[in-house]
DNA sequence: TATATTCTTGACTAAATCTATCAGGAATAT
DNA sequence: ATATTCCTGATAGATTTAGTCAAGAATATA
């Protein structure tokens, strides 16, 4: 499993086009997404270029051009775009195939595959509108309420 | 945040070492469980010796020497497992610090705080009894029949 | 006590991956 | 035309991963 500053990258700078979508900002320039975010903006024109592919973000060349979401913002969820940029979010040693030890299932197969699960279902339930809006997952809210009743 | 070969190495080894238990075995040598469970030998030294330092493992040296569990298997979390062999399983930039852009807290800060809640409490609620008898956490089994509700 | 066994420690290394940078080209608004 | 902005691909240093290896310390057993 691999989380890596190019991920969060892209999270942060996918949240900043939604804020600016919220200020009616419709194209923003990878140099002003760059500056806003901190983040380095060769690296972020890669990491943007991801994005366009996997059809999360729209650009345009050009003098006024730039990049906007494709999608509303309660349409895009933050694994979208971690699954967009990061070269692998599975958690097992064989890509889930089942041959982890000598051909066959290790046994922390099945566990490894809960993970996944879990972690999969956490960021394909946040939109960028939810974590913009401060708005807790209600899905992870009551998973919370139920840890703490047992 | 980083999951590596060596943490899922580690909870592989760990959940031998259980199995072990539960068939009356008491130590079990390094080359057993690396054979076992294709795990290279000389990484697994290193690898059980962290274990050691964090109290999860016990070993004795010379013959019918070995390792074993330092505690009932239902008291060993996954979690504590990963967190004696990774680097860190924080997904923010900044180690929860908040200065993650520009001295101040990102606009993906609080999301990623969440997302090591989620994380965390997943793997400190599995113990390596869980895992072995292919119980699903109870935990994780609501929270499916939440999700498919709504 | 001698010996084989097993862990213990630390140094080392090759390969992979990450985190960028850079240059040149293509499209577009004015 | 020209300036602007994205687009593409190559490249490279630093870091991390995934191991290997050697020498030493402790222990059981004969």
């Amino acid at each position: 499993m691999n989380l890596t500053t190019k991920g969060k990258y892209a999270v942060t700078a996918v949240l900043d086009l939604a804020i600016q979508e919220q200020a009616d900002v419709s194209y923003s320039k990878i140099s002003e997404v760059a500056q806003r975010q901190s983040i380095p903006a060769p690296y972020l024109e890669q990491i943007f270029s991801s994005l366009r592919k996997a059809e999360i973000l729209t650009a345009t060349r050009g003098p006024k051009g730039g990049f906007k979401l494709s999608r509303p913002k309660d349409k895009i969820m933050i694994g979208e775009i971690i699954n967009a940029v990061e070269r692998n979010m599975d958690a097992t040693q064989c890509s889930g195939e089942g041959i982890c030890n000598d051909g066959s299932k290790c046994i922390a197969h099945n566990f490894w595959m809960d993970f996944n699960d879990n972690v999969n279902e956490f960021l394909m339930t946040k939109s960028l509108d939810d974590v913009i809006s401060q708005r807790r997952g209600s899905v992870q809210l009551k998973n919370e309420v139920l840890i703490a009743t047992g």
